[in-house]
DNA sequence: GAGCACTGC
């Protein structure tokens, strides 16, 4: 086909007329229009461009390369002269290019040297419905430069799906042209009837129905899942059905073993099943695919402005989302895709994928604002406003770091602009001139970016060769990154070589790249890049620099649980390296959600501190930022408690044997009185009910009680938390703060009673924060808050509230899903009875 | 004994 019967086409004449008469565009054109590739030859030959340059922002790398390639070919041109393309570590383009393909990143960057873009006469904004960071912070700047001193410029937005409403209000005046696209047809199914993932796990839902299609169709089945876990689950689940033979089944996600993703792709005699994650909606497209099948739920990264800390939890995906998967099934012919949730559920759904701008963590753009004289970040042209938390987050953080200082850029910051990274780890790199250990320390900030250098170790072997190599290390998994990395190295990036120890070979390749760039600008900024023995903690120091705000003390020996600075809590990862050390830093916090919907927050990349470091290098700030003062003679016998119900639990054949079993007896007890606020450990909750109930028969003298079938469940979703929450709670001050979301009717209604403070039933009273919301759908019970046994009233009527109980130092005590806070001093009590019933032992 | 989507400078 020539490119000539492209739908675009139909819109050449029109474009161009628009164009002409001012220098904005809408362009809505679905996949396989056209408009990537032959709207930049339209521009160029047709003479829209004077003697300027056209650049196509793309979000991806490959896509970028692969349209320059496809233009260039339909131009007959060697690419790097009229066509050309830039992306991160690779330019082929040259003084004559006037089609430029680029990555996002790479003109905002552009634009960080040369405000006024001289030589480009038209920016094409490609895919702009994934609504990338860096793609709406340059279309704002583009918009701001083509309103002061470039006129000329033109600017065109270009997008597949689009709430052209709004974009057409952000851009007006500004006309929107439509095409048609060229994919086929894609018949949607839906379940007749909801069902509830406890019942029927998506898994086996998403297995059964390949089971009841397969007759009925052909070609290749996509199975889109959210994550590694459910689509290991699927595959065990299709090869357990009645097609198994039929397919071969495979799986596809981005931390996959490239041999293995290339299995994915590639072509067998038998029909395929891939089950794949989100690379799959808009990263990689796969050939052959007739049916889709989509459990709609996704894994999706959010930045919590109000926690300070990443999360990565299990979403369900927006409509807009489900039709890009749809539309995998309609490439080659026409298809099918079974929806895993009902139409009606559908019509509740998002429309949109929020976009990044909203759920991201900000401080690099707000930097890069800063340093094009947008002081205040409020005031930017944004296209969607940014949440006004997120903003402050950003600017304290940039703070913390000595990036800005009153709001003002500071010397220190304009030198962390020169590296194209977060500004923690610029700031790393900084303090690294001060350390003397520039030339590590670039290697970290390359080896903590982009894909992971080390695969998760799950089989026993490869866990055993990890131990054999990095054994020694207890300092930091940063410095584990430097061996694997030094590893790869010496074996010239061999993939065979480094999978032995997990290395992911192309992760290390890219990141020795990255390492090259960061030293070449380092020299450029004068630091000593020289070859150098570092002073011992010298690269932790900096670590501690950049992560400032990302202490961590070890709350006991028991278990990985921390208490961060600003009040947050997490645990450290298991496979950290770093498990002696009271006091750390972690380079990544994230709240994870498991398969069961239980939630953690997780500290990786953690690295060991001295609390005299923390002196040094913020003598002001350590009493109010870093919370590492605790009541030890508290601490210790909360401690004490749990591991001994973790001795007994885990250890019959401990020697003291008898207290022990008390506590846990007692401890029991409370757990299933529902008294106790009781979490999954890390330990297999099958194996403790065995053993309690060991333990039971064991010690009858003690009525410990046994587990029985029907308390499992109740067992499973209290096990043992821990001691934390016992000191936490009991530290607290009597008076709350109730912190309520409310819905417009809710705060007329409380306005009308205006409550500064509430009176909880028990004749105290709270005081109140108001938060505009939602409105709130679940129900919130109280019980047994500070006396308070029944549900929350407010003036004459009950409301339904979300509600947080927060200490006056806002602190956040608890928050269940069902919004039923338990809350009682069960320490006193197990102590009081340990003391009665063993004198001589002493129990602090 | 188990817990992590995808890009990009």
């Amino acid at each position: 086909m020539s490119p000539r019967e492209l739908p675009i086409y139909e819109l050449e004449d029109e474009l161009v007329r628009q164009l002409s008469a001012q220098p904005r565009l809408i362009l809505q054109a679905p996949t396989g229009s056209g408009k990537s590739t032959q709207v930049p030859q339209i521009l160029l030959d047709r003479g829209l461009l004077a003697d300027g340059e056209v650049v196509i922002l793309q979000p991806r790398r490959l896509a970028a390369r692969l349209l320059a390639k496809r233009v260039a070919f339909e131009r007959s041109a060697r690419l790097g002269e009229e066509v050309g393309y830039q992306i991160r570590f690779e330019k082929v383009a040259s003084e004559q290019t006037r089609i430029r393909f680029v990555t996002e990143g790479i003109l905002l960057r552009q634009l960080l040297q040369d405000a006024e873009l001289r030589g480009v006469a038209a920016i094409l904004f490609d895919e702009f419905h994934e609504r990338h960071l860096y793609g709406d912070i340059t279309l704002a700047r583009a918009l701001s430069l083509q309103e002061t001193t470039r006129s000329d410029l033109k600017l065109v937005v270009m997008s597949a799906t689009l709430e052209s409403d709004k974009l057409e209000k952000y851009l007006a005046p500004c006309p929107v042209l439509t095409s048609s696209g060229r994919m086929h047809p894609v018949a949607i199914e839906y379940l007749t009837r909801p069902v509830r993932a406890e019942d029927y796990p998506v898994w086996d839902l998403a297995a059964d129905e390949l089971e009841r299609i397969t007759p009925e169709t052909g070609g290749d089945v996509l199975v889109f899942m959210p994550g590694k876990f459910e689509i290991t689950r699927t595959i065990s689940a299709i090869r357990a059905s009645a097609v198994s033979n039929r397919f071969v089944v495979l799986p596809l996600y981005s931390e996959l073993a490239a041999a293995e993703q290339d299995a994915a792709l590639a072509a067998y005699d038998k029909r395929k099943v891939i089950v794949a994650t989100n690379v799959a909606e808009t990263s990689l497209t796969i050939d052959g695919v007739r049916v889709v099948i989509d459990s709609g739920l996704a894994r999706i990264a959010r930045f919590d402005p109000r926690r300070g800390i990443n999360t990565l939890l299990i979403e369900k995906i927006s409509r807009a989302s489900a039709d890009q998967r749809a539309g995998r099934a309609g490439r080659t012919a026409p298809g099918r895709c079974l929806r895993l949730w009902t139409e009606r559920e559908h019509l509740e759904r998002a429309p949109q994928e929020l976009p990044e701008v909203k759920r991201l963590d900000l401080a690099e753009v707000v930097l890069t604002l800063k340093a094009s004289g947008i002081e205040d970040a409020r005031s930017f042209r944004w296209f969607e406003m940014p949440e006004p938390k997120a903003l402050e987050n950003a600017e304290q953080l940039l703070d913390d770091l000595g990036a800005i200082a009153a709001g003002k850029l500071t010397s220190l910051g304009k030198r962390m602009l020169a590296f194209p990274v977060h500004p923690r780890y610029a700031r790393m790199l900084l303090a690294a001139e001060e350390q003397k250990c520039v030339r590590a320390v670039a290697l970290i900030a390359a080896l903590t970016q982009g894909r992971h250098l080390l695969r998760r170790a799950q089989d026993k072997e490869l866990r055993a060769a990890r131990e054999d190599f990095f054994g020694s290390e207890d300092e930091s998994d940063l410095f584990v990154l430097l061996r694997g990395f030094r590893f790869a190295q010496t074996n010239n990036f061999d993939p065979r070589r480094c999978a032995r120890l997990g290395i992911n070979a192309g992760a290390a390749r890219e990141a020795s790249q990255l390492w090259e760039q960061f030293l070449a600008i380092a020299r450029d900024e004068g630091l000593d890049v020289s070859e150098r023995e570092s002073a011992p903690g010298a690269i932790a120091r900096c670590v501690l620099a950049a992560f400032p705000d990302q202490v961590a003390v070890r709350l006991d020996q028991g278990t990985l649980r921390c208490a961060l600075v600003h009040h947050r809590r997490g645990v450290l990862a298991r496979e950290s390296v770093v498990q002696r050390a009271r006091l750390l830093t972690a380079s990544e916090i994230r709240e994870v959600e498991s398969s069961d919907g239980e939630r953690q927050v997780l500290l990786t990349l953690a690295t060991a501190i001295k609390e005299e470091w923390l002196r040094e290098l913020f003598p002001e700030a350590v009493a109010e930022k870093t919370e590492l003062t605790y009541d030890p003679a508290l601490r210790r016998v909360i401690g004490r408690a749990v591991t001994l119900f973790h001795d007994l639990v885990l250890d019959e054949k401990k020697s003291e044997r008898v207290p022990t079993a008390e506590a846990a007896a007692i401890l029991v007890r409370e757990v299933i009185a529902g008294n106790c606020p009781l979490k999954k450990w890390d330990h297999g909750v099958e194996q403790w009910i065995a053993r309690l109930n060991f333990a039971a028969a064991a010690f009858p003298e003690l009525e410990l009680p046994p587990i029985a079938e029907n308390e499992r469940a109740l067992l499973i979703e209290q096990v043992c938390q821990g001691a934390t929450r016992y000191k936490e709670i009991k530290e607290r001050p009597v008076a709350p703060v109730l912190r309520l979301w409310l819905s417009a009717g809710q705060q007329a209604a409380l306005d009308q009673v205006a409550p500064e403070r509430i009176k909880l039933p028990n004749e105290r009273s709270a005081k109140i924060i108001y938060e505009p919301g939602q409105p709130p759908t679940i129900r919130a019970r109280i019980q047994d808050l500070y006396g308070v046994s029944d549900r929350l009233t407010i003036g004459n009527g009950r409301v339904p509230l979300r509600i947080e109980v927060l200490a006056p130092d806002h602190r956040p005590i608890q928050i269940t899903d069902d919004l039923t806070i338990f809350w009682r001093e069960n320490y006193p009590k197990i102590k009081q009875e340990l003391q009665r019933k063993y004198p001589k032992h002493e129990w602090k």
